[in-house]
DNA sequence: AACCTCATCAACCGCCGCCCC
DNA sequence: TGGGGCGGCGGTTGATGAGGT
């Protein structure tokens, strides 16, 4: 029935990821980038399907990823953007740095839905869950109605996140290009490394040149440090790296 | 200490859309 | 133009840990 398998099923490991697999396919993309997915177990030595290997390099290994619990403004951020796109959670996380689509959906379900719940909000159409909300619904638009119940249950948020937040969420022209296949608004990570510190033959990624911390570290991303500490982990890693140079060369 | 329940999140599955031939 | 291959997306699952009894 039906298409393939993304993969030959027969000898391909599934489950949680090792730390020497993590190492093998982080090697790989250091050496050769990210290039065509399907080939990726083969030629990194993976007995992993092609996707798994991809969802595993974007949900964790990325380097540009933020670990950890999203901030206010970011839960803020994509409770507004949820209003206006509903579950195009990829569409959602490409306005949050550092986060992926994987995780903006887990916080969703375990975090934000039963928040909103709680403040009376549905989750699903962002309307007031009480009935009295009907006259409002004909008259104003889903998001309106969440933005000021968020508005009004969120007086903690600090005034420059409601700034930031209110900003992005007025900004039509931000809003219309959710909808088109734009880049990212804000993706400093990828671009932050100083012009120089790149020697990686890999011309789309940040420096990694100090990589090898990941496959030790590989917990933590990069935006947990901030770039600046590469530096000086760099002393602390010799032994890794001339592991990692080995490799790549 | 042992067991149970619940919450969390990494990973999988299947579908969809784009691209190429 | 349509069929196949591939990457990406969103929904769902299941392993694991935390908290409660």
């Amino acid at each position: 029935m039906g298409r393939q398998p993304c993969c030959d099923k027969l000898g391909v490991k599934k489950g949680p990821w090792t730390a020497e697999e993590d190492k093998k396919l982080i090697n790989f993309i250091l050496t050769n980038g990210q290039c065509c997915w399907r080939a990726v177990p083969k030629l990194a030595g993976l007995r992993r399907c092609g996707k798994s290997c991809r969802l595993r390099w974007t949900n964790y290994l990325r380097p540009d990823l933020k670990r950890g619990l999203l901030s206010e403004t970011e839960e803020q951020l994509v409770i507004d953007l949820h209003a206006r796109l509903g579950n195009r959670w990829s569409k959602i996380a490409a306005r949050l740095p550092g986060r992926t689509d994987n995780e903006i959906k887990n916080h969703w379900n375990t975090h934000i839905k039963k928040k909103l719940v709680k403040m009376g909000i549905d989750p699903v159409t962002h309307q007031p869950l009480n009935k009295e909300a009907k006259a409002e619904q004909t008259s104003s638009p889903a998001h309106h109605s969440a933005d000021n119940h968020i508005t009004e249950n969120s007086s903690t948020t600090p005034t420059e996140d409601s700034d930031l937040l209110d900003a992005i969420c007025n900004d039509e022209a931000l809003l219309n290009s959710l909808w088109l296949d734009e880049p990212p608004l804000v993706d400093a990570s990828w671009s932050s490394i100083p012009a120089g510190e790149s020697d990686c033959n890999i011309s789309s990624f940040p420096s990694w040149d100090n990589c090898s911390w990941l496959l030790d570290s590989q917990d933590f991303g990069v935006n947990d440090f901030g770039f600046d500490y590469l530096n000086d982990i760099e002393l602390n890693t010799m032994n890794t790296l001339e592991m990692c140079d080995k490799t790549v060369a």
